[in-house]
DNA sequence: TTCTTATTCGGAACGGTTATCAAATGTTAG
DNA sequence: CTAACATTTGATAACCGTTCCGAATAAGAA
């Protein structure tokens, strides 16, 4: 009874803008991105397909503050910076701490089932552009 | 030059209402609980104190999600776990993890500020509640 | 190729949050 | 105490990212 799962155009070329940049764009960058390829593409099409690629497993979603989006062609658990300055996430390439689940499930008395690791700074080409202003 | 900050009556209930309580709740529910005191509050008014409090330095915004804030009437640094099942937010007693920010630093080459981190998972009460659904 | 049905487009609707602004209230100087 | 000024409020409109809708299209099975 699971519903089939088309592989359309749309949805192949949103995965294809997602897989190659590093970026961790919004839905709106890959919209525009995608639209170069389809420029017939609508904005809800890539809510939904990328909404879509997220249950399947291909994509992660990542919200950082409280009012945006941004996707993750990467779908593998890793570490994530953002700089406070412009905005930029960034990976962080260090070894998944699962310690930190044992130490909370103790605290809770529950059993954790994974966690979420932000970091926050400024950037390496923030901090080079120096700081004016 | 800085603009005077006064303590009103709605400031303040805000904020009792937020200290008084340790379920990191939404704007809403705060302004529910605020009008019980002052019946002519305006939901603007809570989100206008709400981010006055916070620059301030009183209370955190939490931000699970990308729809809703979920504000915390304490403000030291203190880690969270989310209950996947109902969505209770619950404070994890665990010392904070400096070292954490030493290990992306050196990943990252620059400097981290402070990081966040959630843990996630089923909570006690609805694991007691038992595997209905 | 035909048929079924998931998917698309385009735009309207939605929900949380912010902005606006006249009226109300608190503050300060005289 | 009063006048003059500054901040805050309440009500409502605007905002913006995201989701939903219905008619038209196209993917994939047979």
């Amino acid at each position: 009874m699971t519903k089939a799962t088309r592989m359309t155009k749309q949805k192949r070329v949103i995965l294809d803008v997602l897989k190659s940049t590093k970026s961790h764009p919004p839905a709106d960058w890959i919209y525009m991105q995608a639209r170069k390829e389809l420029p017939n593409l609508s904005l809800g099409t890539v809510y939904r397909n990328l909404n879509i690629l997220k249950d399947m497993g291909e994509i992660l979603e990542l919200n950082y503050g409280s009012t945006l989006s941004r996707y993750d062609g990467n779908p593998q658990e890793h570490y994530h910076f953002v700089c406070e300055k412009c905005g930029a996430v960034l990976d962080v390439d260090i070894p998944i701490q699962k310690e930190l689940d044992m130490l909370a499930a103790q605290a809770l008395e529950t059993e954790i089932k994974h966690h979420r690791l932000e970091f926050y700074g400024t950037c390496r080409k923030c901090k080079a552009a120096g700081p004016q202003s």
